[in-house]
DNA sequence: CGCAATTCTTACGAATTGTAACAGGCCGCT
DNA sequence: AGCGGCCTGTTACAATTCGTAAGAATTGCG
């Protein structure tokens, strides 16, 4: 397995200099952003396992940077702030942060809240799941087999069902398309993110998709996909 | 849904009252015990699902209590102490804790890093909710529709998204041109702003405004922008 | 080697987004 | 008030991005 990737936010480039040392040390990877933007646009290439997130930025309210990546991201979110009255710590914790860490911190401290976040994060022991139910769907990965509520069933590839996997994995997030290239293992070369296309096309139509009005898998034009619909696994 | 149940383990009375009041304040159950003994043979008859346990043990090493629960058990563990050292806090998250309070602490923030806590563990049934209201509207960020009182409804698409987002962020309040531009990525280029003018304006006519008199898009010359309306997202 | 299934590439049409151009409004000045 | 420069709104068009059909390349199997 990769080791899990770590997206830090903060101004002061010590500081980031100093997080990414400790945790590339730790054995993470890790990726440093100066600005919310730049952070922003980070995130739709690869997503980060844990956000670590300073709150006094100059360009942003990080609270509410905070809050949308509760919503959006699945990573878990670790804020770091030179604030350290109680008060902030709670709205920072209710906005949907998973810790909260008070500057001046030790690296040490860091990773291992890191580590802690993502003991609980990952329950990987039973990750074995090969069913998946959704929208009246029974995926089947191990046989490679769609089944619908009548009984009926459709095969889908290998290709189809990695996308289909990905989708599964992160319903009702947007999912980019460099996220999938890396995820599929893709190079992002010229023409590969046509094949995107196609793979994602048949997909639909096995899963009897309207062309004209897709429900399922929903496109957002010039940043990715989107998997709507409940999916239990199991 | 039954409220969660967290298992208090402190030696001392004042303590253990404090929590528990402020805890089924908050809406959970409780249950407090003084001594390491109480505390296990109560494991064995209701699995909370988090654990509260102070360090400062008279009967107990701590510590190793800590680690056998992260092992056997599948519930949060959250260390109060009063042993303030990063090394401490380093060794109590190595070993399987979740969380790390320091003596003396605010009731509210326990509260808030429980929560913080019970939100991973229980994934997918809060994270949904992407949606906000105002004005007669229901935006559905998920699904990228706009949903009228009447029930019609209207897409937007992801640029369009983009802004109304930060509007309903941030409402009230005003939103310069340039944070706009660092928000939605883009390099502030000679002819950029105009793609922002466009994108307000198409949200614009989405909302229904009356480009006379706007009300819920004000202009600002020279400023930027207000989002008047009260927002609620949920 | 031939066949079939899968996947990629190519090509073209459709949707969205950015850009340019023009129209209108706001503000300061006389 | 009237004028002129700057900021903003809107429309039309161009560029980018995406969907899908059909053919080519790849893989697997006998």
């Amino acid at each position: 397995m990769k080791p899990p990737h770590v997206a830090i936010l903060d101004d002061e480039p010590e500081v980031r200099r100093m997080l990414s040392d400790a945790l590339e040390e730790a054995g993470f990877r890790t990726t440093s952003y100066g600005r919310a933007a730049e952070f922003e646009v980070g995130l739709k290439r690869s997503a980060p396992d844990v956000c670590l997130v300073d709150l006094g930025l100059p360009d942003r309210d990080g609270l509410a940077l905070v809050h949308r990546l509760a919503l959006e991201s699945g990573a878990a979110i670790i804020i770091i702030s030179g604030r350290a009255q109680v008060q902030d710590r709670v709205t920072g914790l209710e906005l949907g942060a998973d810790d909260y860490i008070i500057k001046p911190f030790d690296p040490a401290e860091v990773v291992a809240r890191i580590r802690a976040r993502l003991r609980k994060g990952r329950p990987d022991t039973e990750r074995a799941a090969q069913t998946a139910r959704f929208a009246g769907w029974v995926a089947h990965f191990d046989r490679y087999m769609l089944a619908a509520m009548d009984g009926t069933e459709v095969p889908f590839s290998h290709a189809e069902g990695e996308v289909l996997r990905m989708f599964l994995e992160s319903p009702k997030r947007l999912i980019s398309r460099a996220q999938m290239q890396e995820s599929l293992g893709g190079a992002a070369g010229d023409s590969f993110d046509r094949a995107m296309d196609v793979r994602i096309s048949r997909l639909r139509t096995k899963l009897g998709e309207d062309p004209k009005n897709p429900r399922l898998i929903k496109t957002i034009y010039g940043a990715g996909y989107i998997f709507l619909g409940d999916v239990v696994w199991g």
